[in-house]
DNA sequence: TAATTTGTTTAGATTAATCTAAAAATTTGT
DNA sequence: ACAAATTTTTAGATTAATCTAAACAAATTA
């Protein structure tokens, strides 16, 4: 159907144009993709002759609705095959996104959806992003960062919005992995760290960095 | 690594070469791989030069003990990925190739031998065919073809040597599954085809042609 | 063993995806 | 509003994988 790099492209378009609702400029998706400006324009030109995208020249692209169905299918795949590899195969969270960046292109509508079924139908991947239905729907959470929370306020750790492995493994080694209850203790003013409860147990600052890429559903 | 491509080329010649032990010819790879002539010779020449084959003009190619290896590894992923679609999520045995033919360009060590510990390593795929272990070591069971048995002989059915969705769908129909018990009864002289007791109830004739094509082990 | 057939390689093109360098358009800043 | 800076597109090459047609080598067969 679409070709392994074409699939790649929609997916970065797709990313980038979440929350923000405007265009998408062409050295975001080339920083995004890892390759030059030159180059998107000219898989531009061939994803909008396949009518997955919007473009005119120098006005930046969005998905077209077919362009956005292809995206969704493709971070489905993706997201439960990290459940699988979580799941099933014992890995750890910051272990399967690589892995999951191939088999996302594995093509197989049966596939996909046995694959879900054998999962028990989960609705967040291990990092707690949402895992579209087989119709594409999407359920969104409403998640706040730990860095625009009060004193006093509480939540349960539910997502991230960095994915590296090595801030996944700091989560891990602070024990504010996805399911952990908090209650913000203090917000210290000196350099906007925050201070914090973990299970109603354990006492712990983090820098405003790391806070504001924890996610909280309150 | 290698390349999609390169893998597919380096286990047509594994296959090529299984059993006969001669040099497999360009037009033998092209047939097996859908390509032209022309294509194989230029492979061959980017495959000797990374010394995955042995290839002297003219004289066919075998492949290296890094070629053997890599073929190997990639038929393991194969099987050990088939095993999975038929006994985790429920696919039929006719069902599950042309997605496996996707999933064994997957490139993850830890992946695979994490696959086959959650499979309970399994020593043979859907098919009958035998799982290298993690080293490389396949262990061939001794296999006779159906057309090839005496009268009052028995033995279990173990394997195929073709593995047609048509085939297998027909094998299924017929009772004659992997496990299933078989004695001959009768061999007919004026088709050659033979009559056969399954699992010691039905009876049953299957022409030469199938026969020929069912394994078992005596 | 010479002629014919068959199989393999080379020559020259094509397509997809990428790049660098240069040109063109848009945006920014004074 | 216009010059400068930034962004995007075009032009022209490159690499991997493929093809057809033609040249060449090997095997067969008379
Ligand atoms: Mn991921
Ligand atoms: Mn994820
Ligand atoms: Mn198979
Ligand atoms: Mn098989």
């Amino acid at each position: 159907m679409h070709s392994f790099t074409e699939e790649n492209y929609l997916k970065a378009i797709y990313h980038l144009s979440e929350g923000n609702m405007e265009a998408v400029s062409t050295n975001q998706i080339a920083e995004m993709t890892n390759t030059k400006a030159a180059s998107v324009t000219d898989m531009l030109k061939k994803l909008a002759e396949k009518k997955l995208i919007n473009y005119i020249k120098y006005q930046g692209v969005t998905l077209t609705n077919t362009g956005v169905n292809a995206a969704v299918n493709i971070i489905r795949k993706h997201r439960l095959w990290e459940v699988f590899l979580v799941e099933k195969l014992g890995f750890k969270w910051d272990e399967v996104h690589d892995i999951a960046e191939e088999l996302e292109h594995i093509n197989s509508d049966t596939l996909v959806n046995r694959l879900d079924d054998f999962l028990g139908n989960p609705v967040a991947d291990p990092h707690g992003d949402p895992i579209p239905d087989r119709s594409g729907l999407i359920k969104h959470k409403k998640l706040v960062k730990i860095s625009d929370m009060q004193t006093g306020e509480s939540g349960t750790v539910s997502g991230v919005s960095e994915h590296s492995s090595i801030f996944l493994k700091l989560l891990e080694k602070m024990g504010l992995t996805l399911g952990t209850k908090i209650i913000i203790s203090e917000l210290i003013e000196f350099d906007g760290s925050i201070m914090l409860t973990i299970d109603q147990k354990t006492e712990r600052t983090i820098s405003r960095e790391v806070a504001k890429n924890i996610l909280v559903i309150l």
